[in-house]
DNA sequence: TTTT
DNA sequence: TTTT
């Protein structure tokens, strides 16, 4: 009935842009957030919340945002469910954002590494487990999770 | 750095009152959220999302919170980890609930049924699955897990 | 860059339908959001907040709001400024609402009065003082204010 | 019963810190958040959104904040009224900050003056007019005004 | 000027 | 009274 997410936090890696069957976009990426607290080790962890957008914005997020970047993201919360190649049900959580914010643009951080090559289209594999499956294999994206 | 949610939604059902081994109390519960918009068959579809309480308020929660109450959770996204039983790391993302408000007092909302029997205490199984392990069976809740 | 508000609170009066010259719907009310903490003299307090909806969503909240309903709002802070008849600039702080979630139906609160017949449709003058102004007075409102 | 505000936004001017009757340290300051779209002269404006942090986090914010920097606030508004020199009720809208986020450390923006001498404390009286006020005149802070 |  |  309300579902409302505002996060800050810097993406852990390039996002990744891919088009649906149908050719609308979407770019994931994970936002690595600070927890306001230190553990009983005494060290602060860090959520890593996974994060989708649709169309424009996943063109904006895909040209302007780099690993490392402080980024705001304000969206919802998604549940989904799908079954893995053993049949049993995986819960995937992600956000739905509908606004991000850039707070570093290209240049204002510092040791940043624009050169790269390393980012993936087009629903390329990756050596590195995509956090979005959890079996190292990206998740179908369809139209049918086209919100809005 | 920055992690808030707000989430109005109802209880799917009676909260889930434990203890940690060292005695702090959780409560556990999942919230139905209606999204905003219909899917493409012209359905209105529900994000399950899973909150946890700890301290008084979760001993509030699980006094005062029944099954299809109108509620209002905030608090912040958490993406825990664990392996499962056949060695594989399962990721559970819930939200650690700061501020919880009750929308509908007992009496408030039509259709209640608050004598059930059904809830379950200190840990016991239940024959359902529990939407917060991914095989069924309670997430150990560890004193590791204690925010704040 | 970001400005979010999330509000739960009551009615404190019906709210007021008025229409911008070109037409435009703009609906105005206060909700009564109860402060989370008891002051000095062990009382609680409630903040006044004041709401304008546009549009679609303005017709919407005069027809389904009504004094004393508990009302979720979400939307932004925005800051306007005027000068009264004194010469003086005076600042109006309100939240635009983008979304307003009905917690309470017609019926579901005890002792309603939806009689009444109190209500201002199409920007006719009331002789209770307006909220939005320092002075008694409507607050002009005009196409300029239209956001989006 | 709920009410939570997230800004983004930029120092309008240096935090200025004062200290009530009883010694408690308030810190104001005035952010601007530039608005998600342009008026119909096509030009973006911002709207100045006074906030108020109290205690330790007062401290903090008028030691690390100044004029210009990129900050995330997160709190609750508060409307409080008082009656001016001419017998009129004033009402003044403010975000009580609980958590603070500095977006910008000194240096990682350009262009900073961090010189200034400026800045006031322990409660001296400015020339400037104190953007509280409607008259130019700082408002009595009391410690009626302590929340939490 | 205030709601429950 | 305003920031970039």
């Amino acid at each position: 009935m309300l579902n409302r997410v505002i996060l800050i936090g810097r993406l852990t890696r390039d996002p990744e842009l891919r088009y649906t069957p149908s050719g609308v976009a979407v770019t994931q990426f994970t936002l690595a957030v600070d927890r306001p607290f230190s553990n009983q080790q005494g060290q602060r962890e860090a959520d890593f919340i996974n994060i989708v957008t649709w169309r424009q914005l996943a063109e904006t997020c895909a040209n302007y945002l780099r690993k490392g970047r402080l980024t705001a993201v304000e969206g919802r919360i998604q549940v989904r469910n799908y079954d893995n190649n053993e049949g049993k049900r995986v819960y995937v959580t992600e956000v739905v954002a509908d606004n991000v914010r850039f707070l570093e643009s290209a240049g204002s951080s510092q040791r940043e590494d624009d050169g790269g090559g390393s980012r993936n289209f087009g629903g390329s594999r990756t050596s590195t487990p995509d956090p979005f499956a959890d079996d190292g294999k990206p998740i179908d994206i369809s139209d049918d999770d086209l919100p809005f």
